[in-house]
DNA sequence: GCTTATTCGCCACACAGGTG
DNA sequence: CACCTGTGTGGCGAATAAGC
């Protein structure tokens, strides 16, 4: 029975297998008259978007008359694999009206099926299959898969009646939706932490935070990194993991007590830090060498271990003084953790680091507490997915 | 004009060689 | 000798050039 496992009650009988053609129609239009400016590119996470918020850079010939041009709605296959994407990605262009791709690309549109269900059966992985039965032998050469545009065409798909799509893709357009949702409100805390920092740290140039805990007056007295802290080369490899996430905000570790931190005497960005000079640190006083999930591997040489140097001064507020920290080198400045020691930071009384550690620990864990809301909902639908389409 | 091969830039990482 | 840092390298994701 071509049936999926799991449907909705009032389907019933089988699932129709039909060819790609069949459903869709190639799109080979071009883009003669320069009517858009617009150069995509497939990101695999991120479907169909422009070159220059991807690479922040145009990357594209310079004569965009020869490229297609893609309308609103429309597919594309990436017949380059990609990290999750054996295969390559098929993408539907959703952010723009239009916009023009390398011909590189393959680029139809649905006329004979659901766009939407369309859409979410290439996020599944039921089609991989079909395409590596038409890849080139050794499935890969370069990056690029080997596949004939006609046999792309003459894959097969395994399709309900319309009624019966129009229903999976509702339920998956509101997931979605959560998702997207719970990012938003992922994106606000973060934003809302920032304007935090902002306040709750002296600015440049001033001994006093714009906003403080009732209670507290006084300038915050001047200090060295090296009175609150000390460091140690650490002696093994620490992480294995390869998941590096490639987001601007500093890594921060959850688990147990301790963080990644970024600095790099180069650029600024945890990026380049954390692969040339990311710091670790451990709270000496609250657990001991306690080695935790890093999100990506971190080579013994090329970072520190830090260690709070006494117990007068509170781990999480060091911490955020830490990631608030600044450090602009002089060009490329060499041996700049030398200097750390001497690096001038402000703090208060132990009593008002303790309370800024807290609120802005509380913070973390909601953040951390969202993002796993929102990596369950994924899985969720990963489930579904898998077992929804056939 | 379509398909296939090559090139390009980036980045993580290993490693060698220099230096206090 | 411990510890930096520069450099080489290979995989990857991307586009372009070459070939048919």
């Amino acid at each position: 029975m071509n049936v999926p496992k799991l449907r909705f009650k009032e389907f019933g009988g089988e699932w129709r297998s039909v060819s790609l053609d069949s459903i869709v129609e190639r799109v080979v239009r071009k883009n003669k008259q320069l009517e858009s400016k617009l150069p995509l590119t497939i990101s695999a996470d991120r479907g169909l978007v422009d070159q220059i918020t991807y690479f922040n850079k145009n990357v594209s010939g310079k004569d965009l008359s020869g490229y297609y041009l893609l309308k609103k709605g429309e597919f594309t296959y990436n017949k380059s694999y990609s990290n999750g994407y054996p295969w390559g990605a098929i993408k539907r262009l959703e952010n723009y009206n239009q916009g023009v791709l390398s011909t590189l690309y393959i680029c139809f549109k649905a006329t004979n099926i659901d766009e939407l269900f369309l859409k979410h059966y290439f996020e599944t992985t039921h089609w991989h299959k079909e395409v590596s039965m038409i890849a080139a032998e050794g499935a890969r050469n370069h990056g690029l898969l080997n596949i004939p545009v006609n046999e792309f065409f003459k894959i097969k798909l395994n399709i309900p009646e319309e009624w019966e799509q129009r229903k999976i893709r509702n339920l998956f357009e509101k997931i979605n939706k959560k998702i997207k949702l719970q990012q938003q409100k992922i994106d606000l805390l973060q934003e809302q932490k920032k304007g935090y920092m902002q306040k709750m740290f002296p600015k440049a140039g001033e001994t006093q935070p714009e906003m403080r805990f009732e209670g507290f007056t006084g300038e915050w007295e001047e200090r060295k990194l090296g009175d609150l802290l000390k460091y140690e080369q650490p002696t093994k490899y620490i992480v294995e993991s390869t998941n590096y996430n490639d987001s601007n905000e500093t890594p921060v570790l959850t688990a147990g007590k301790s963080f990644i931190l970024g600095y790099t005497n180069e650029i600024s960005g945890i990026k380049e830090a954390s692969a040339k000079n990311p710091i670790i640190i451990f709270d000496d006083f609250t657990t001991s060498s306690h080695y935790v999930d890093f999100s990506f591997k971190v080579k013994s040489s090329a970072m520190k271990l830090l260690y709070l140097t006494s117990s007068d001064y509170d781990f999480y507020f060091v911490f955020n003084v830490l990631k608030k920290f600044e450090y602009v080198p002089e060009n490329h400045e060499r041996q700049w953790i030398s200097k750390f020691a001497k690096f001038k930071v402000l703090v208060p009384v132990f009593n008002e680091q303790e309370k800024i550690g807290a609120f802005f620990k509380k913070i973390d864990d909601n953040i951390y507490l969202q993002q796993q809301k929102i990596d369950f909902y994924k899985e969720q639908k990963k489930g579904l997915m898998q077992q929804m389409f056939i």
